[in-house]
RNA sequence: CGGAAAGUGGCUCAACUUGGUAGAGCAUCUGGUUUGGGACCAGAGGGUUGCAGGUUCAAAUCCUGUCUUUCCGACCA
């Protein structure tokens, strides 16, 4: 890409919001666009991230036999009134936007239990066809009272949500554990220290359901983490009625040996039963051509928070003031950014192509009147895992390159960049 | 929804206490000198001070209302 189509805001970095770093500097120098509290317009550099991470879900997802599918986003109301859940996400919970119009009544999709199971029974008719999972990708709208931390708690974002049908709790069970290691592989691929935790409905009604704690100091939550028994609460499971029986069940049996960690959820897994299967009337036939209720589960992860993580968790900063994020570099849509001065600008040509030519995503800074000095300050604005410097030392071989995380530099011939950029 | 703070050119802020022509830095545009860690000189454009009402000869400034944003809490498949 050439930088300059991506005309980005030159940025004073000395007044960026301390808390958020990595996202403010996005919004200033207009990568993020907020319409108003909790609604963004994400630029080139957050879609493309986007997709990185969708990927990385998908590969994974598919990995384990889910199938990806897409459900409606404007979501008649008929649909809700069939589990019998319009009233507690339009009045009791309020957390769904309606919409009313000569048409009909719509709400625009929080989630989408009730889609995936019409969409399931209509085709899962059998006990031949269990179990099944399906799962979307799609954006994602609630009333959320406060929005929060950017792209953290907005009150639009795109989550993937997954849905599974099996015959008994015993198979629910199974593609529980299934998704759960699903979800370790591609937190663990994006780099994220994660701890699954217990969340607080576990107690309640029977219904399982486990949280995926990001590690990070800007979280939303707390979490208590055994490190040697690899078991994790929330912290919030402390103040429950029954906490002693609770812990025990669990295997903890001393506070003490907990850690604490500020984390923020980006995932949530929950058992469902049989309740929207049983609640919508929606069955398969079994071996004796009776109808039975689906065991289902749901899955979910934000992606707009796993971005919000990554570029939060990768901030650098020199002297104790914030000088930009550098991505990892399996995540980075852009491995590297070249930089040049003027009269060596068909070196570095010479480099974008050779590296396009092999498939490595590179910008280049081709922007006029800029010293080398401010075209690598802002390699760190946006993100770039290496920066190539084609300055006055430039012999026409040797590349100097640096490391943004790091400020390391190496002298490096394009055969080298091109394997140390390459996954 | 309870509590708190803030709204002044694109951005960060000043002027408000004590009412009297709305300023600076950065950014943008033009010309010139620059170009290895966010350069310099000269010039230019850009604001009905969130909105509405009130007090006053006069309101960014005082009063009332309202809207918006942010933070803390509550809430959160």
């Amino acid at each position: 890409m050439k930088l300059s189509s991506l005309n980005i805001k030159k940025i004073d970095l000395s007044n960026i919001d301390q808390n958020y770093a990595g996202q403010d500097i996005l919004m200033k120098i207009g990568e993020l666009y907020q319409y108003e509290s909790g609604i963004y317009g994400s630029g080139h550099l957050w879609t493309k991230l986007e997709r990185i991470v969708e990927n990385i879900i998908i590969e994974e997802l598919d990995k384990v036999g889910c199938i990806q599918v897409d459900f409606p986003k404007l979501q008649p109301k008929k649909v809700w009134e069939q589990s019998g859940r319009w009233d507690l996400y339009t009045k009791q919970n309020d957390i769904m936007f309606t919409l009313n119009n000569n048409f009909g009544e719509y709400g625009l999709a929080p989630t989408a239990e009730e889609c995936a199971t019409i969409f399931a029974a209509n085709r899962l008719l059998s006990y031949k066809n269990l179990p099944a999972i399906y799962y979307q990708i799609s954006e994602k709208f609630r009333k959320e009272i406060r929005t929060r931390g950017y792209l953290f708690r907005p009150r639009t974002f795109v989550m993937m949500d997954a849905y599974s049908f099996d015959k008994n709790e015993e198979d629910m069970n199974k593609t529980y554990q299934l998704m759960h290691h699903a979800y370790l592989n591609i937190f663990k691929r994006l780099g994220i220290s994660i701890i699954p935790t217990v969340s607080d409905n576990g107690t309640m009604g029977g219904k399982v359901s486990e949280e995926f704690q990001a590690i990070t100091n800007l979280g939303e939550d707390t979490v208590l983490y055994d490190n040697e028994k690899n078991i994790g609460i929330n912290k919030e499971v402390l103040s429950f009625e029954n906490r002693d029986e609770y812990l025990k069940q669990l295997g903890i049996n001393d506070i003490s040996c907990l850690k604490e960690y500020q984390s923020v959820e980006l995932g949530n897994n929950f058992q469902l039963g049989t309740q929207y299967s049983t609640s919508m009337g929606l069955f398969y036939k079994d071996e004796t051509g009776k109808e039975k209720p689906y065991y289902m589960g749901c899955y979910g992860i934000g992606l707009g928070r796993i971005i919000a993580t990554i570029i939060e968790n990768n901030v650098i900063k020199e002297n104790e003031s914030v000088k930009g994020f550098s991505l990892p570099i399996n995540i980075a849509p852009y491995k590297i950014q070249i930089v040049y001065k003027e009269d060596k600008k068909e070196f570095a040509e010479k480099l974008y192509q050779d590296l396009n030519k092999h498939g490595i995503s590179a910008i280049i800074d081709d922007r006029i009147d800029y010293s080398l000095g401010s075209r690598i300050k802002d390699c760190y604005v946006l993100g770039t895992p290496y920066i190539a410097i084609i300055g006055n030392q430039s012999d026409g071989v040797m590349i100097e390159v640096e490391e943004t995380k790091t400020g390391k530099k190496f002298s490096k011939t394009i055969e080298e960049i091109i394997e140390l950029v390459s996954p």
